[in-house]
Parts: structure tokens; sequence; C-alpha cells
DNA sequence: TATTTATACATAGGTTATCTATACATAGAT
DNA sequence: ATCTATGTATAGATAACCTATGTATAAATA
């Protein structure tokens, strides 16, 4: 229930950075290298990966390439100029906040040992 | 905007993990503990707070005791045995998702480097 | 003495991100 | 034949958190 909840506001920062550094992806192959690259942890489904690319592409920091292949369809995503600015802010501002519970969590910060 | 969602399934354990430490401490204290510890990063409202510790109580992993100041009361609160044990599951879970994301982010996961 | 700020708890209602479940379709595997 | 993988899509449910508001005591400050 817990790490069911985590993921929420992560996602799209998640999928912004694999886009930046794979260049183009599209929807199946973000699932797996999600999945891979969190050994599992990291479950993205279809109801919230879909809707996510398309809040990303009408918010305009992604733009598509639709691609046959064979009979079927693949819609590859790859970052525009302001997805790649937008990218760097929401990196900075996760990592930011992840060291920020860190802190509240392991206490490490000594002004409150009072 | 994406500060605010990050927040999300972290609160109940920024709060057991503070009442685990000081013992006891009752609902204003916390929005300052969490005020200060977070250097003004984490900014917590009664709206999310209340209800939370409300859910805590509900759960059986707080237990209360109310006590009058001057004309003013106080509910302080407490870890329960059941809320003892869910204190360090969660803290355990939340770490290791902070280092999932973290490891997502950063792609210090090197099977995917191919 | 009037107003602001801090202390202290509470809840109704809104927002919104994610998940569940479902749908459609191609295609390889068993 | 049936299951699994590939591939995109959406309607509806869930639920956590925030906004806004309410009540009340009390200290500060103008």
């Amino acid at each position: 229930m817990l790490a069911k909840d985590l993921i929420k506001g992560t996602l799209s920062t998640i999928i912004l950075t694999l886009l930046k550094e794979q260049g183009r992806m599209y929807g199946y192959d973000i699932t797996r290298a999600v999945k891979e690259r969190s050994e599992g942890k990291v479950l993205l489904k279809e109801g919230s990966l879909y809707p996510a690319l398309h809040r990303l592409l009408a918010d305009g920091l992604v733009e598509t390439e639709e691609v046959m292949v064979g009979k079927r369809m693949r819609i590859y995503y790859r970052l525009t100029a302001k997805g790649v600015e937008q990218t760097s802010v929401q990196v900075n501002e996760l990592l930011s906040f992840l060291d920020t519970i860190q802190g509240l969590i392991l206490n490490q910060n000594p002004s409150w040992n009072g």
C-alpha cells in the first residue's frame, strides 16, 4: 500500500529522464526499462503510463513519431527543447526532495536534537 | 506542482518516525518539527496532518492522551506496539524506494547501459 | 485597546495522480 | 488451441493531500 503511493509525483520525472538518456522510446519500451532498472520494484501500468505520456505531450514536453512495425503501430516519444529544460528542473527538484525526506527520516539535521 | 505531489505516500512514515524518536508529540508540534527539519521545504498543513493522525489512530498505530494546558487542549500522540512495528516496516520500505528512484534517475543500475 | 500573530484542533470539499479493469489487435510459443 | 508477449488506449475507482474555513485561547505589538 505504501509502495504504491510512493511513485506519485515521481513518474513524469522518471519518464523524462529515460527519454533524455535514450533519445526516443515508445510506451511499452518505457515500462520494460522502468521494471528492469528498478529490479522489478516499480511496475508501471498502462493506465498510468499512457495518460502520463499524453500529459507530457499536451504540455509540449515531448513530441511523437508514429512508426508501423509490421502491422503494428509504435509511437515513439522524444523530448522537445522545452522538455529538456523541464527535465533538469524536475530532476533537481526530485533529488532535493529525496534528500529532504531522507533527512527527515534519518534525522540527519542536528538542529532538532535538543 | 511537483514538490506538492512528492509528499504523497511519505507523510505517515514521517509522522511515525518523529513519534518513535520523540516519544510523544501533539499535532502542532509535528508541523513545527517537520518544517524545522526540512529547513522550510516541507510545510505540513492542518488539512493534511490531522486526517493523517486520525488515520493512524484508526489503524491502531498510535494512541492519544488529552492534556489541558491552561484552557487549551492538547492531544498527545504516541506509538502503540503495533505502531513501532509498522514504523520499521515503512521506514525500510521508504528508504528502499528512495534508493530505487535515485537509481532510476541517476542511472546507477548498470544493467541498462547497453 | 485594537489588530496581528502564534498556538491548537477540526472537517468539508476540491484536485489529481495513479491504479484497476477493460478493450482491441498482432504474433510468437507451447 | 491457448497462453504469453507486444502495443496502445480509456473509463472509472481510489485515496492522499491541499485549500479554505471554522472555533478558540493567548501573546505581542502598534
